[in-house]
Order: structure tokens, then sequence, then C-alpha cells
DNA sequence: CAAAATTACAAAATCGATTTTGTAGCCATT
DNA sequence: AATGGCTACAAAATCGATTTTGTAATTTTG
């Protein structure tokens, strides 16, 4: 029920009612309507009828605290603070909307700063947001630099700072079932995208591509490793280097991504270097963002349950917040969602 | 510089400093502390010397006023809050990269919160943000419902509650660009897409179609109307009915799509169904998202300056908190984008 | 029946700022 | 020499809550 549809035709929207005032109406000191609306202890030694007084004044006048006033007092907020690379990009997106969704349904509200990988705009976020008294914060993506006076959570950070948990995909699995795949697919020549350098996510995933490779006795070409640099969440991402690679070597039968967003670059500029996806080249993304499974081709990809590793994260942090311990690391699971972008290695020219 | 690189080795992380402990060094009161540092004007009535010996204190110390207890007196949160149906999604992502990038310059942060339709949430959220303080609202693509007590700027949104300034864009110039190119192209059979009926641009862009069709001499058969119903910001959102259709009817030669995202679905669908597009369909989007022209085929669309929607929001907000008046409408132009998936309309099975 | 405990509240302190009012000392006027 | 105006601050009020302490009146206990 909104606040101004309470304001009857003939009286006049209210001012805001405050706890003094509605005291007044109930001839009662601001101290014992402020024990019963918050039931404290001392509660207990007044009379349910006065308790009852009480409740209906305050409902009647619509009476609710001042946050600020509250907040100086009890220090809490109800508040964190998320700070996330870059707001735009499918990745950042399902994540955020897994954590708010946890986070409204118990009253929280959160702020968002994108640092863009300005390690000074981090700090300084990361103070402001301090100032602003949230409670806790969760870092998407994002590599932080101090020891944090907080509770905090990162998704996708293998930051081994003390006390951050981090809510992590099972990275091994992860290759192995794209590898797998692969494998099944009788693709060995297969090049590799290799994250930048500032996403969190990259030597984690590559390391365990690597191993997972030896394990699978593929063995990887060092010629066929791509490096992203650029810091954009459009496919333009994937586009240059592939570019690059397709223009230096025709020879490697997949491609695996890093991400789907570098994927459809990645598929764009194979296209544009006169290869098919995937009767010449097989493409498999990661994340499974909502566009994956419409592109053309369709995109097979790992998928990362990116809600609910959001919603896992905001979760996680409001227990922290509550005192409660975590391990260091939350991992989920990933899962390979084949679709039209990959099919059999095709014998090459 | 991050707040604990402020204090030495020696010096264990202090505790907070306040106003008073700060006064206490200086052998001031606190009163006189806080109108040196905020210039008040009786500040000019202190000495030079004094008043650098009180910043110099204050710089030293890190003191920095507490957020509650300054909201409180004051009644300035520096603080906005948004309102979004999803955070999912091209078109949300980027309103909000730019309305973020012009608040984060000048020190305000802001509350994110997403209705989903849902007008109970709508209304909770509308008084929750106002409890914690707003000193305005952002609506993105979103229906207000009552008469707001603050300032407010809407993003595509028509609303026309008296104080609302919304950012719109020209829609006929948008439709006219698109029909225009069609028109070039040669194709008469077209088919349309109509938004969602709680999305707020969808009545304006198919009135502004319908006029400019009109004008332009061309005649839109009713049968050739699609409306779209789904609540997702995936492109799923296309599919559905575009599938019908073209179980329907193949005599139409392009498809005038929504957005961009359903675009991609309505593509995918033309195709699931054995049309080609651009061959045998042409398809027009809206946005310009970010993968639009990475999209195979690469998506002509009539570009919104989303980024810069955004950002024109955010600082007419800033600008009506200062009490500064603004028209109920403020106008922003569309452009043609053209790419892949349009060409010159085929002669017809 | 006096002392102790409980009932039912009010008064005052507190959170950490800002802002208004007050005041002691000094200098300059009429 | 009394009045007025500066100078340079301190004291106190205020924002709107919560929490601790206090206190009459009543009830229970020893």
């Amino acid at each position: 029920m909104s606040r101004n549809a309470e304001s009857t035709p003939e009286s006049p929207p209210r001012k805001r009612m405050t706890l003094k005032t509605l005291a007044g109406h109930l001839r009662l000191s601001p101290a014992t309507v402020s024990i019963i609306l918050n039931q404290a202890p001392s509660a207990k030694a007044i009379p349910a009828a006065t308790q009852k007084r009480v409740f209906d004044a305050a409902r009647k006048f619509d009476y609710r605290p001042d946050y600020f006033a509250k907040s100086l007092r009890e220090k809490r907020t109800f508040t964190i603070g998320i700070l996330v690379q870059d707001i735009g990009g499918g990745y950042g997106s399902l994540v955020l909307s897994g954590i708010e969704k946890a986070l409204l349904e118990v009253g929280y509200f959160y702020f968002l700063a994108s640092h863009h990988h300005n390690k000074e705009l981090l700090g300084k976020y990361n103070d402001l947001l301090i100032d602003r008294g949230v409670e806790g914060l969760i870092a998407i993506d994002t590599e932080l630099l101090i020891e944090p006076v907080l509770p905090v959570v990162a998704v996708s950070g293998h930051t081994s700072l003390p006390g951050v948990t981090s809510v992590v995909l099972d990275h091994e699995h992860a290759a192995s079932s794209a590898l797998t795949h692969l494998i099944e697919l009788r693709h060995r020549k297969i090049a590799f995208m290799k994250g930048q350098p500032f996403s969190s996510d990259s030597e984690d995933r590559f390391n365990a591509i690597a191993k997972v490779a030896g394990q699978l006795g593929l063995e990887i070409d060092p010629d066929l490793i791509i490096q992203l640099e650029m810091d954009t969440s459009s496919p333009e991402l994937g586009y240059p280097a592939v570019r690059e690679l397709a223009r230096r070597r025709t020879d490697f039968t997949a491609l695996l991504a890093f991400n789907d967003i570098s994927a459809i670059g990645a598929i764009r500029a194979l296209r544009d270097e006169g290869l098919r996806v995937p009767e010449d080249v097989s493409v498999i993304g990661f994340d499974d963002i909502e566009s994956a499974a419409f592109y053309n081709p369709s995109l097979t990809t790992v998928r990362q349950p990116l809600r609910q590793m959001g919603a896992i994260a905001a979760r996680t942090l409001l227990e922290k917040i509550q005192g409660v311990a975590f391990p260091a690391e939350i991992a989920v699971q990933p899962e390979l969602i084949a679709r039209e972008s990959t099919c059999v290695a095709s014998p090459r020219r």
C-alpha cells in the first residue's frame, strides 16, 4: 500500500510523523512508545491494553521510524555494497539479478559501483561505501586490493585475502566437460582463449584447462593460445585476437572461448575470415548468457549458474554479517549445454 | 587513497574519529571545528591560523563526518532511487551505465530496485526508497502509479503525471527512418511487432509507426501485426509470436521488431520456419544493444542513444533536486544503423 | 506490617553531526 | 565613560530515534 494512498481526502497529506508526535497523541513518552514498538525486553512490563493502543496508533498514523536516526543509533543500515567492473554484459546482469532478489526479499538494499578496473576508483568506492555504512561487500569479478574491514563475498574472484569467501565455479569440471565434448567430436587441434589479465577468473580457468588437457592426453599448442586484452562487455572483445589468429593459422578445428560474449565476437571474426562455424571451426562459449541460445548458430557453452551464484553470494554475505563463519570457497557446478556451434571435426584442407 | 593505507605500521588502525574527539585534540569545541570545516559564514570570524590547524588535524586523522548524523541533521542524502523492471537485458544495462557515470561523478549513489511489473512491488519499493531518504527517482521503462512526492525523471515513460520529466525518443523520427529504409528496399508487405502492454514505449512507438506509414502511403495489414506478451529480457520474447505468424502467413517481406532482443528471437523463429533472413524476410531491430552488431546476421536497427539517455536523466534529476524547472519531455534522436538483416525485397513465392 | 519486588511509565543520556545562541575580552565611538 | 561592535570561541539546542536510569504506585513476600 502506498503511503500517499493513506491520506484521506479531508486530511491533507500529513507531514511525516515522528516518534515524539506519535507519543504526544498517545499521551505517553517517546521512550515507552519505542519500547513497545520494538518489543524491547522491558515491554513485558507494559499492559497489553496499552501496547494495543500504541500499535493501533502507529498503524493509523502510518508511523515509520526515521531511517537515519535509527541507523545513527543502532549502527545497522540494511545496506550492502556491490563492486562490479561494469554494469553491462550478460554476465554481471545475471549475477546481479540473483543478488538483488535475495537481498530485497529480506529488506536489504545495495549500492552499486563500477570501477572499470581502475584501482584508484576501486579504492575510492570501497571507502565511500564504507562511509555510507554498508554492512558488507560483494565483489563481482573484481580483484580486491586490501584486506577488508567488513564481511566480503567475492563472485568469481580467487582472491585469497583472509576473511573473504569466494563463490567459484568448479573450473576443472568446466574444463573437463568442454574438452570431453570436443574430443568426443574428434577435435584435436583446439585453440584456446585466455581471459583478460584483470579478470579474476582468467588464470584459474586456464590452469584448469591445461591440467585437464594433460589428463585427457590432449596437447595444447602454445601458438593456438590467444589472449584477450580489451576492457569491454561487447562481443568486440573477442574479435581482433581471433581474426588475427585465423589469418595466421587455419589448421585448428575448434575454439574454446573465454565467455559467450567473446565467443560471439569470435564467430563473427571467423566468418569474416571465411571460416564457417561450426563446419570449419567449432566454438564453445562460457556462461550461457540469455542470448547464447538465440545466437546464430546457437552457442554450445559451459553454463555457469550465474543467478544462483548471485543468490548464494547474497545469502552468504548476510549470514557473515550475522557472524556466521564460512569457508574461503563455495563451489558451484557448471553444465555443458550442447547447441549448434559445435559439431564433429571435419578433415581439414 | 584507501583509508587503511592511512594507518602507519606503528599506529594500529584507529577507531573512526568523531568530531568530538577531533575537537578534543585541538582543544576546541566541536561547534568551532564544524564551522571551520564546513566554512560556514561564521567561519569568517576565526583567524586563519586556527583554521589551518583544524584543517591539518582533520587531514592527519582522516576525519570524515558520519554520514548518518549528517543526513539526520541536514536532510540531504546524496542518494537517488532507480526503478527498473528488470536488471538484465541490454536496454536497461546501457541506460543504467549512463546514469551511474553521471551520478558517481558528483558523489551520488543510487538504490536500484526491480519491480518486474508487479504493481504492489513497485509501490512498496517506492515507499522503501523514500524511507531511505532518496532525493529523487529515475524510472526506467516503468509506469508510475501515483503522483510522486519527489523529483522524478522517467526514461522511456510517457507518463503524464504532473511534475515528471520524461526522456523520450523522437518516435516519429524513429518510425520514419525505419520505414523509409524498408520502402527504399522496396518492401511493401511489412509485419509489425507491438511491445508488451506494460512497456511504456509500446503505444507511442506503434502510434508513430501508424502515423508515419500513413504519411508514406504505406498500408498496414492488421493481420500482420503481432503483439508481444512475455515478460522477459531474453530473445525468447519475440520467438513464439513470430513463429506463429510465419506459420500463418509467408507473404510479408519485412518485419519491424519491437527491440533488438525480440528481433533476435524473431530471426531464430523465422529460420526455424524455413525463412532466410534477410533474403526472404528483412528484420529491423530497435535499440542497437551492444550485441546487435555481432549477431548473425548483424542487425539493422534504430539506435537509441541509451547511455546518453541515462546520463541526461541523471543530470536532469540532479538539477530538479536543486529546484530547476524542466519541461515534461526531453526528446533525443534515434539513428538508423543499416547492417545485414535487411536487404532489397525479393519477389515472393 | 515493613521490606522487597513488580508494574507502568517518564526523564535523561546517547548516537554524531550542524546551527543558533551566548559570552568574555578587546577596541573604537560619541 | 558608557555604548556598541568585533573577535574568537564555547554552550546548548536540534535532527529522530534507542536505551539506560529513575521513580511513583502497587503488589508480593518474609
